[in-house]
DNA sequence: CGTCTTTGACCGGCGC
DNA sequence: GCGCCGGTCAAAGACG
């Protein structure tokens, strides 16, 4: 039982941060501007602008999965977390026997949070998840509702666990000022210069993006309640060519059984976590007694 | 009746 | 310029 999500890899797939993210290719769609759900993320004028895009991607066992919400065939059901999410596409991609499934955030009006769930292409037995959003939106004022929405027996047993969260922070640049972060020679140097000031967690109080309004929420982390590590993803060449910067958080006791019952969360559940610790202050437990 | 899934069509990015 | 591909839309049907 509690080995059920010992098996869970957080595993980062550098590809899928590419300019082919969601948050790119389909907001340029003129339909987009039709929906008020994608509205928010898919402006042109908001690709271009500087913005912080939060994205996770996770492996979880079919088995896992089987049981909660798995129909039929349907091998790219989504892993059950403490969201609600809406099914809005399915495309099979080239390369891979299995679809992709594509899900947008129901739990709140609006929510631009999105996943992606396809089976593993090297480990078919896998479910590979990505998450993905951006940290200035409007985001649910309430996890009480959220938490109605699912049961999640996986999602339970899995915080019971030592979950790891991996979470990846892209940035996108402006185009000008991306073409000058391309000319410059990305030596180690050079990218512990451009990533570690804004991004080290010992100084989350003093980066330039904790002052803006996207980051503004993580001056009310306590740094010192997470153990933040530099993704190893960072020294590799591929993800700072592709403006990528990462973060691992890595819940410590205490944050884990705060949200013990939260279970699998979103890339976005910091943003959450924090928002509760604000306005739900004394809420919280009784809160989380009604997923039990 | 509201919400969700399914699925074909559409769109933009990208490579050739 | 063209075709491929991934991502999204939206209509239709299913479901509770």
């Amino acid at each position: 039982m509690d080995s059920r999500f010992n098996n869970q890899k957080f595993v980062s797939e550098p590809e899928e941060y590419s300019e082919n993210s969601p948050e790119n290719s389909g907001g340029d769609s003129p339909r987009s501007a039709v929906s008020p759900d994608t509205k928010i993320a898919s402006t042109s004028s908001s690709r271009r602008s500087r913005r912080a895009i939060q994205k996770r991607v996770v492996s979880v066992p079919i088995k896992d999965v089987e049981g909660l919400r798995l129909k039929g065939d349907q091998m790219s059901a989504p892993p059950s977390d403490s969201w609600a999410w809406r099914k809005y596409g399915q495309k099979p991609i080239k390369g891979s026997p299995y679809p992709r499934g594509y899900y947008r955030c129901s739990s709140s009006k609006g929510c631009p949070a999105r996943k992606q769930v396809e089976r593993s292409r090297v480990d078919p037995t896998m479910l590979v998840v990505t998450y993905s959003c951006e940290h200035n939106h409007p985001w649910p004022a309430s996890r009480n509702h959220h938490q109605t929405i699912t049961s999640a027996p996986a999602a339970a047993a899995a915080a019971a666990n030592n979950t790891n969260v991996t979470t990846l922070v892209s940035e996108e640049l402006e185009e000008e000022e991306a073409e000058e972060e391309e000319k410059k020679p990305m030596s180690p140097s050079n990218q512990s210069q451009e990533l570690i000031p804004v991004y080290k967690f010992s100084n989350l109080s003093e980066g330039p993006l904790v002052h803006g309004s996207e980051f503004g929420w993580f001056a009310d982390f306590d740094s010192t309640n997470c153990t933040m590590l530099e993704s190893p993803f960072l020294t590799e060449d591929r993800i700072t060519t592709d403006k990528e910067m990462a973060m691992i958080f890595t819940m410590r006791e205490e944050d884990e059984s705060l949200f013990a019952d939260l279970g699998e969360l979103p890339e976005c559940s910091t943003v959450f976590r924090r928002g509760m610790a604000q306005r739900e202050a004394g809420q919280r437990r009784p809160s989380l007694a009604t997923t039990t």
